[in-house]
DNA sequence: CATGAATGAGCGTTCATTCAT
DNA sequence: AATGAATGAACGCTCATTCAT
């Protein structure tokens, strides 16, 4: 009777190996013999249980979306079914409330992640299509408050303030006041959702 | 009698050089002989006029500075002295209107040095100085609008939407509709100054 | 009651799958996870059944040897027991008429086999008794046609021209007319045989 | 004043070390480290010199070929111009006579180049086209005796009996007798020869 | 100032072999 | 018999840095 098959498991902690490793080191600097050390492998393991180093980076990508995704989902459901703006809040705040300050690795690494976008096609592929979800969920929100036809630029504004508080949280930590990305997030999101709201009333 | 230095001419090529290489590989990947092959120079000459790899990033990121800071000035002073607003736009556009479309591989260089940032500590500090010298020269222009005690909060998340499209557009560069990064940061800026106005004037 | 063993099955199927990967990537390239997924059984299973890849190796050898052999005393067996130049062009012809061209794989095969025997001191123990006895067969049916003082650089001869057939066949494909092998080599040989015997009869 | 470029110095010294490496161990077994070694170099010089090992090999082929199209040649005018068979005697000798017994590791080295050109493309390509060489230079020569129409067939049999040679001598160097190489090929080239001429003539 | 050869540590990756099940 | 996860050494290659000229 064969050993049952752990390579579930073991792609987890080489992932999350990479995350802890990749958040203090970069991903060129985390080197295969420091993930396999830190998810508590052996070298040889790694790529038994992928093929290169880059695939452990794509599932990395997945995962951590698939986390914001959760927490996104979860905190717009808490929201009543006609409050448009309050969804738009909860998005943002699902990001910024409790993300940024609460997972500083996870914000490092999908920094790191952004900036090896600009140079693996297959990661920029992952890296554009995660974005993409998001932004589409988010211009859905948005889209029920000021229509469709402004819903994309307003979307897109208020996810790069995201992803740059993002940036500014991980690379400048000491640049940011505690707690104050959400609020002024919030706060761009009404007077855009207000300005917008007016012009397509006029 | 000795020949006149070029020192100050070999490092900007070196600079130059390695904006090129990095913004199409990445830092790590930016290899002392190709940068020196992008400045037309020999690999020997890139460590005589700089003692390492970390300080030709150094004082790219000085330049990259530089440059911002001159765009800035140059539109801020076009402004009418008690243009309040108008200067914090003027601001806002020296990094938008031309920065993220006209100079890509200046905007892939800026996101590099962001995530370079998280670990190297003497990134960190001049990426920090940086970014807290802009936030300061914006911190001022929005204190004229709403005053010191919000100014902070403010400009922090303004320039965080203006970091956040210089990732979006380095990285996913098919989801930001272009031209719009300038025009919704503007309108994120107005709604904010006006809330953070009524309150005040409250 | 034990089931029945298959042992000797399974090391036909791995020594067949070593002769496959090995054509194709050399015997050195030839991994043991590939050479079992050729076989349809999982890398562990072969080093049960072999106690190391050498071992997988000296086995075809004895094989492809095997195989020779049966092709030779089947042709050799048809020719009429007085017809000693016709026993020497059924040997020939066994290897030549339908080897090197009917076979690449085990032609291949044997090229890397050859190639090995100069560093692997097992494998040219084996190579060696293989052609040994290769040789003295062919010997014994030149000396029916030329007498024995001759026959041994007869053989070897005509011998080596199989043997460089096979590497010409095998490494530069395009330069060998096709078909023409066991015609040129038997004329070799008759001209071998016309000669000595010319001699001898002086 | 740069110090005077001793690459072409490097570069031979390298291909010799592989020469000297592969003929003992082998292509795949020939490490980058030890190909240094045997130079007397660093290891890092090997890829400062060639851009990868396939290079030395294709290099290596290259240089052995010219050491033997210059014995050939040197052999060749020795002979009288009208002595159209004493050329083809004088091409096979530069092969054999010397070649075989002479130099056992540039024999050993092209034996595991011709099984290397099994799988590598670009070995197969170079080697492929270093055996046209000599093929078409020695059916010329026999063209002159027997004509154009079969020449190819014979010389190609000839070469391979002289490939043949090779792989005897380096992978089962026993089974040889010493020095009958270069008079048996001569003695098949003889009976070709004359049954071709003989045909011919009818 | 300038060259480009040279160094050696470190990288991602492969792999024969072992072993718990 | 059989599985496939696990190991760790070795490989080809890259590279920041040094240095003789």
């Amino acid at each position: 009777m064969p050993r049952p098959s752990n390579t579930e498991e073991r792609r987890q902690q080489i992932v999350l190996g990479l995350l802890r490793v990749m958040s203090e080191r970069g991903y060129e600097r985390a080197s295969v013999n420091e993930i396999a050390k830190a998810a508590g492998l052996s070298p040889g393991l790694v790529h038994y249980h992928f093929s290169d180093k880059q695939e452990i980076l794509l599932v990395l990508v997945e995962q951590l979306a698939a986390r914001a995704r959760e927490r996104v989902a979860r905190r717009v459901a808490r929201i009543a079914p006609e409050d448009a703006r309050g969804k738009v809040e909860a998005f943002l705040d699902a990001f910024l409330a409790t993300g940024a300050d609460a997972d500083p690795s996870a914000v490092a690494g999908w920094v790191t992640i952004s900036a090896e976008a600009i140079r693996q096609p297959e990661v920029r592929d992952a890296y554009e299509q995660v974005v993409r979800a998001d932004l589409e969920h988010l211009e859905g929100l948005v889209a029920s408050v000021v229509g469709k036809r402004r819903a994309r630029a307003l979307s897109v504004g208020l996810f790069a303030a995201v992803q740059g508080y993002f940036v500014l949280s991980a690379s400048a930590p000491g640049l940011v006041p505690s707690g104050s990305a959400a609020h002024t997030v919030k706060q761009m999101a009404a007077g855009l959702l207000d300005t917008a709201t007016a012009k397509e009333g006029a």
